[in-house]
DNA sequence: TTGAAAGCGATACCAT
DNA sequence: ATGGTATCGCTTTCAA
């Protein structure tokens, strides 16, 4: 079965090849006509010999031509990431409703890594790039923009990354944080720890941020205490943290990460420990555990929806010209058992 | 900064664009030697001015010349589920790592969002595809097929669809069944029952027939009794069909997918029962909540690593003219204590 | 070992 | 409203 050109069908149409190539491209307005510059008699014709024929756009020779592809990249740290799993749904209908296709891949958390999809992306004539960087990915973003490419920076900031070629979608993790510890302080658990990631992550580093603000608030100034773990380490120093941590006092933990906050519960479970009993907890993310742990966990959640969709529309606004935006918006706290006040 | 081409290069090196086009298409053999008809010398000063110019091949052009585009396709049924999150990065890697791109897209369970994805693929010269099919799939796969583009079925086969451009990569689900109701009876649990859905997926159907076998292998035919649900109902089917149960005396239920056990769990915790005590429970697929749950819950794995690379190796063989394959391969089963035996 | 030139299949510009 | 044609950047003969 050999390859149907444009070609073809305005042969068997018996149209020129602009013609056939304008009918392919127009789009249909809310009437269902075409907004093209065509008679819709032939405009029909063209269409249904299209059809007869089964002809498909060559991609490769619009790209080719036009320079520009339909097609923006996503680029998450790590795809198997439930918190991206999520997003990346939103994301891609988003944008296939725009009429866009979506290429994903991951970057696992690698700045090589995320450089070498970086070129990928670009050899690829990709319109835009959405992208969760890793530490150290200002480098390859910053060949995006060298290529004039837009990139939406998603849940995490490069704060001296700016330009009108640089949109940005993130949570208030400030605030994310301030409320996971107010919940915590207000509940009478004053003696709140975090464990985090030395990752160097604006969006972790924010909610650390969030703690520390909320008990300065409460005048709790000498209790901060943020114990820090590498992804490699995490599972044996978040069970030491915990350990080492109820002994001294401790009351509660706040988790900034789904893996942290997993991490954490497993921990306890070994450790014979129950919650809130012995320690408060404050996850973040949604995830199935949440519910099915012995108590519920109280935990934070991000607006998945939202931040697919708005960082679709920032990414195919800066493509069609408009001015690069930030946008900022708001988590969610689910109190779960985990934090409930303790009788005395 | 205006896009650098082949022929800049060429230019600037004082070469043909042939040479460059050899060069920049040639593999290194293990000694890091450049394998193409080109002097060594001119290679060289050819890959110097490349690089110096900021030289990246545009895909677009090559592909549209060449016909290929050392690109596959991976359409997964949900791409937020953990089964296929964690299969995607191995196919990832190993693509990658063989000089291919990956691309994602997402059926969502629904034949006609698989359709519009295989359109695009098509559309793309993808070279090949890796496709878990959802009911009513086989339409869009055969289109695939009649365009010639190789197609691995991964995780679900559909029995009618063969040839020498359709490879598999599967899971024996029949042993999985049977795996997971042999240790249920082996531990005193007789009066199994399985809850599953109505989707008319091979692989859920097998996980069934071996169930329904190694009933009938213990003569415990009058008691093989499976209940279905659907996706939209399955959280409230679910808990009726535990609760009815347990009051009829059953005391064990096999799960044959994530989703069913997860709900399952939550089921349970919500009408107050306990495992093995009140119910053994045998679940699928891997999750933190296995060992998270009050009692760590007997699964069966699938090896997600072995699926995804030998899918690659079987799609890649494929697109070099190698003759399809079809790869069976094995379950584990990881005992917790939700199948203890009861002490009498 | 090197180079010239012919396309791949669309789009875009300029005519009509 | 419709058509002619140059062109995008590369790969691929074929010839030197």
């Amino acid at each position: 079965m050999k390859r149907v050109t444009i070609r073809d069908v305005a042969r068997e149409a018996k149209v020129s090849v602009t013609l056939v190539s304008f009918v392919m491209n127009a789009k249909r307005d809310k009437d269902g006509n075409l907004d093209c510059p065509v008679n819709p008699e032939t405009a029909k014709r063209v269409l249904q010999v299209a059809q007869k024929l089964g002809y498909r756009r060559n991609f490769a020779a619009a790209s080719l031509r036009s320079g520009h592809s339909n097609t923006i990249a996503v680029i998450p740290n790590d795809i198997s990431n439930k918190f991206f799993a999520g997003i990346s749904r939103c994301i891609e209908d988003l944008a296939h409703q725009r009429g866009y296709t979506v290429f994903f891949s991951s970057s696992e958390e690698n700045a090589d890594k995320l450089e070498s999809v970086m070129d990928a992306v670009l050899a690829h004539n990709i319109d835009g790039v959405i992208v969760a960087p890793c530490t150290g990915g200002e480098i390859a973003i910053r060949k995006a923009l060298d290529s004039r490419v837009p990139v939406v920076l998603l849940d995490r900031d490069i704060e001296n990354l700016t330009g009108d070629n640089v949109g940005k979608v993130l949570l208030d993790d400030v605030a994310a944080g301030r409320m996971a510890t107010d919940l915590l302080i207000e509940r009478g658990f004053r003696n709140a720890e975090m464990i985090s990631y030395t990752l160097g992550i604006s969006s972790i580093s924010e909610r650390e941020r969030g703690y520390r603000m909320s008990m300065m608030d409460h005048d709790l100034y000498d209790h901060v205490r943020i114990h820090y773990t590498t992804y490699g380490d995490a599972a044996s120093d978040v069970e030491k943290f915990i350990k080492d941590g109820v002994k001294r006092g401790v009351d509660a933990f706040f988790l900034p990460t789904y893996s942290l906050s997993a991490m954490a519960l497993a921990a306890m479970k070994k450790l014979g420990l129950r919650t809130p009993d012995d320690l408060a907890i404050v996850g973040f993310d949604e995830s199935d555990i949440y519910s099915l742990y012995d108590t519920t966990v109280t935990h934070i959640v991000q607006p998945l929806k939202e931040l697919g969709e708005k960082s679709v529309e920032a990414l195919i606004g800066m493509i069609e010209g408009k001015p690069a935006e930030t946008i900022v918006l708001k988590p969610t706290l689910i109190p779960g058992g985990s934090t409930d006040r303790l009788e005395k």
